[in-house]
DNA sequence: TTGTATGTACAAGCAACTTGTACTTTATTC
DNA sequence: GAATAAAGTACAAGTTGCTTGTACATACAA
């Protein structure tokens, strides 16, 4: 069952206008596409240095990258 | 050992410029004191959640709070 | 259809967080 | 200085929840 997540939207939202699949993006953060997958489904969250990575990776900033107005 | 740790040194920071005590914010987040502790000493991270609420009590960014510039 | 790339489901193992308790430090008052 | 209270710290135990491997599903081209 598909869990609602702004985070996990956002993560996919961005990755997908970089042109990148799931599994590039977890090279970038040294870890598998399960991870990137449950990330964007809503099964696990990533920790702040992981959102860190993300909001370099994509150019914007954490409040952006999680959803924050 | 006290790990170093600057999103810990800057709870503190933010903490004390609001005057607060360890136990009065951590009762903000629905924790104990011994939570706030182990952030400012960088025994445990808060999750995003949990940076997220500390963001709002400080009136600060999440980048900010941790120190990304 | 067959093959390939991409994404998903899920259990197991593991890493790391939260709490309770006791202890220590700091500040204040006598 | 001693005594007290408030504030902060240490740490083991229990718990939560993240990461991975594998198998399966989906999409799409040849």
């Amino acid at each position: 069952m598909k869990k609602e997540n702004k985070i996990g939207e956002n993560i996919r939202t961005y990755r997908k206008s970089m042109g990148l699949t799931q599994e590039q993006l977890a090279t970038f953060l040294q870890g598998k596409k399960s991870l990137v997958s449950n990330y964007e489904n809503g099964y696990s969250t990533p920790d702040i240095y992981t959102l860190i990575a993300l909001a370099d990776i994509f150019d914007v900033t954490i409040d952006e990258l999680v959803g924050r107005k």
